[in-house]
RNA sequence: GGCGGGAUGUCCGAGUGGUUAAAGGAGACCGGCUGUAAACCGGUUGGCUAUGCCUACGCAGGUUCGAAUCCUGCUCCCGCCA
């Protein structure tokens, strides 16, 4: 063997060690064993631009290929984004203008410089060849069949369960696959449910008479619900732009039974289990929190963890609020409206619910109407974590 | 083109003339316990300066003292046949 092989061998299997898939068997080593850069490819949907946690697994992963030498190609979906996918209920899922578009690759390939080295990154957007005439579509149309695109499991189960399914949707996986024709990827990577897009994109290579590319999927990071994968409408992410504060204490939400894939996915050492779990945790928070905003912002979050959470107590700094009062009293329903953007139905409820406190003392929902006087720099609390000083203009 | 089924709150899903702001579940939120974990217990879950008023069961009309429930038209979805 030579000295050449032997470190594509370890290469690949440092690559692999926390992939779910490395398809097909060996395909990875062979590719890294031609000693040149490799164009790794990840297809991101310019609809939700901001980046969690769950993202930069994968963007770890493309970014040790480029500590390798190799590039990474980042394709904003533009041109699926504007057609607009109508999967599932989500009938109304908006099809974003192309200052939009181009606003979210901004964000996103900023986000996304965080984890990844933008000297070794290529953006591209699939507008750039799937604004394709027919005649092409059409070709590209012939590389798979129904039945091939029904195996993908959502579909089948869809289809399984008399769901609509559009042909548009059926077409995706066929544009995503004519993605790596057209930037002529070596390896693409994506989550586990990516799997049979990936898989997919290697006959339509092969239909084009390109080498197919290789595929590696990442599990799926699961959100701090501890249940459901990450995503920013399950409201279950950890954004890797939040606020010190927020990252912290999120991370401190995480379920135990998510702690391990945590470890795994995010810290990329595997979890001491005969720590107790609240150490675990905190390191955790720790680590991930410094790795977003530096040691020093995550050492204040953490004391802004213990002031809240410990000593139970209200937070250094505290977002002022000033409100402008009429006749000599303020309306709780109203002002808990202004302050935390909750309805003054919803205000009420809260309010008998025993969720409100005015420096540290539970509010009643008897006396709805309170003196002016009595608010002047006091501090609102709803619930255990949303505060603000008051100030009377 | 023909025939049949369906559309209910954040989601799933009951409800076929009257205490229905709409059962039940999930999710979410508040409180308790705690480690901002899990499990568990209690509560809330359309809006509104509010012993009341307004808006809601695909859309538009109609019948009725009274409609999510009955009738007509329309829109959309699903299946079967062609």
């Amino acid at each position: 063997m030579s000295a050449g092989s032997g470190s594509a061998e370890q290469a690949a299997a440092f690559l692999t060690r926390n992939a779910v898939d490395a398809l097909p068997e060996g395909a990875l080593r062979r590719r890294l064993e031609e000693g040149r850069p490799l164009r790794v490819k990840l297809g991101i949907d310019p609809t939700a631009p901001d980046i969690h946690l769950g993202h930069t697994v994968i963007l770890r992963k493309l970014r040790e290929f480029q500590d390798l030498g190799h590039t990474v190609v980042l394709i904003v979906g533009d041109y699926t984004a504007r057609v607009g996918d109508p999967s599932g209920r989500s009938a109304a899922r908006p099809m974003l203008s192309g200052e939009e578009i181009d606003a979210n690759a901004q964000t996103f390939r900023r986000q996304a410089s965080i984890v990844l080295d933008p000297a070794r990154t290529e953006v591209r957007h699939n507008g750039e060849w799937l604004d394709m005439k027919m005649e092409e579509l059409f070709r590209l149309a012939l590389t798979s069949t129904i039945a091939q695109l029904l195996e993908r499991d959502d579909f089948a189960r869809r289809y399984a369960a008399r769901q609509p399914i559009s042909i548009l949707e059926l077409l995706y996986p066929l544009l995503q696959g004519y993605d790596s024709v057209a930037v002529r990827a070596d390896i693409e990577l994506g989550g586990t449910d990516q799997k049979f897009n990936l898989l997919l994109a290697r006959d339509i290579q092969q239909a084009y008479g390109l080498s197919p590319q290789s595929v590696l999927t990442m599990p799926i990071l699961p959100g701090i619900d501890g249940v459901q994968r990450m995503s920013k409408s399950l409201a279950n992410y950890v954004g890797v732009t939040e606020a010190p504060d927020e990252v912290f204490g999120k991370l401190m939400r995480v379920p135990d039974s998510a702690m391990s894939t945590y470890h795994e996915l995010l810290l990329d050492a595997p979890l001491d289990r005969t720590r107790p779990a609240v150490e675990s945790k905190r390191a955790m928070a720790r680590v991930l929190t410094a790795r977003l905003h530096g040691p020093e912002a995550a050492r204040t979050a953490e004391e802004h963890f213990d002031r809240l959470h410990v000593q139970r107590a209200a937070p250094d700094e505290i977002e002022e609020l000033v409100i402008a009062v009429k006749d000599g009293t303020v309306h709780l329903p109203a002002l808990l409206r202004e302050a935390f953007a909750v309805s003054a139905s919803e205000g009420r409820r809260l309010l008998a619910a025993g969720g409100v406190r005015l420096d540290g003392e539970p509010l009643s929902a008897d006396a709805l109407d309170v003196p002016a006087a009595a608010l002047d720099g006091s501090v609102l609390q709803l619930g255990r974590r949303r505060f603000r000083r008051l100030r009377l203009s």
